[in-house]
DNA sequence: TCGACAATGTGATAGCTCTCACAGAATCGT
DNA sequence: ACGATTCTGTGAGAGCTATCACATTGTCGA
């Protein structure tokens, strides 16, 4: 995989994780081969974008023909990086926990749940469906650094999100997705984002309040 | 509130969002007056993007003073349309839709759940802690209608989204929140935002890729 | 073998968003 | 009463992102 050494925009990243979906999709639907404007039928984005955002990387189309499904769902997840096992932890076993905890897809999308954190003493100890036990967040520092987790998943309610950032830092984390609302502070060398839904459901409520208007 | 006739950049909308959240924060903190740079900081976002976020809908500030933090929360709630209080629906009681169902922050947001639907039989006829009863999902375009629900928020699992959408639409739903890993399609008319989990776990899978190299 | 055709890859350009720098406006101390 | 100070509001411009149009390249049938 050639990367173009000019700067590719963070929406083209955005994208190509979409892409993923609709080629799973056009693939089980029996489309060996696609075309970009079939592909932007499938996700509602235009043909030129998706042409555009792929060229960032390279070439994996045939002119005149289109691209081979699978081999395209290979290569974006290649660049996209989901061909690892990121070590994970999540912190915070509410229900938010639990839904991504559930998702079958975080084994696809390259992590690995190793370990999961909660204050709750009524939870703590407590085995998931994966086999992890919940332990204690006084814990999260030790088993970071033990189990050289990467990648920690943040979702407590918003008064203990800075706390427990803290401690995955102090452990030795490298990336952070942040669904608490609350925007955490961490060093400049960890890889920080913030999901926010909230804005989410703020962002629809102004876009039907126009809408009246 | 005037309403300047230029278009707003939809990420100034997502930052609005923000801007309230720390405000609450602030405000909890005895800032009665917070400056630009004040609430940059506390959100991680620049000043000047802040007035000229704000810019947009009017003048709140007081120059050489700064922003009274209670009125400023207020005006930027005003601006989103948090002071309704949309008739909604939550399709999909597994645990993402129960994760937003606890949400205490619903009816802060100008949302009124008033009913749930899912597909699983256990599920139905169960009552959640709000009061409103699971019914089965055959019921969603009668009750739609019959309630007058405005929002429908959907956390089915993707084969299904599009299904429920269809009949959400058909009892007359004006803005659809859709977590399912799967873009649906709606009339030109509904108001419509795809909120993507996966792409955000992708997201972070990338940078951090990126940062090995 | 060759021409018609189809769909990609990409330079140019239009459009959008953020940043900068400073004028304008209110407060406070003297 | 007034100048020094402070922080807002905003025009101008830089920087980034999406769109367009077409040259390019491969396929397929005759």
């Amino acid at each position: 995989m050639k990367t173009k050494e000019s700067k590719i925009p963070e929406a083209t990243i955005k994208r190509l994780s979409t892409y993923i979906n609709c080629l799973e999709r056009l693939g089980a639907e029996n489309n060996q081969v696609t075309s970009s404007e079939m592909l932007g039928e499938s996700c509602q984005v235009s043909p030129a974008q998706i042409r555009k955002d792929l060229s960032y990387f390279g070439e994996f189309g045939v002119r005149g023909v289109g691209y081979d499904t699978k081999k395209l769902e290979g290569e974006i997840k290649e660049i996209l990086g989901l061909n690892h096992n990121w070590p994970t932890t999540v912190v915070g076993v509410g229900k938010m926990g639990q839904a991504l905890l559930n998702f079958a897809f975080f084994r696809k999308h390259g992590f690995r749940i190793i370990a999961a954190f909660d204050s709750d003493e009524n939870k703590i100890g407590n085995e998931l469906s994966n086999g992890v036990t919940i332990l204690p967040t006084t814990e999260i520092e030790n088993t970071v650094k033990k189990e050289k987790i990467i990648i920690g998943i943040i979702t407590t309610p918003a008064d203990f999100a800075q706390e427990v950032t803290d401690k995955l830092v102090a452990g030795g984390i490298k990336g952070l997705l942040n669904f608490a609302p609350f925007k955490v502070k961490v060093p400049e060398t960890i890889t920080l984002r913030n999901v926010s839904i909230t804005s989410e459901l703020d962002n629809l409520a102004y876009l039907l309040t126009q809408k009246k208007r």
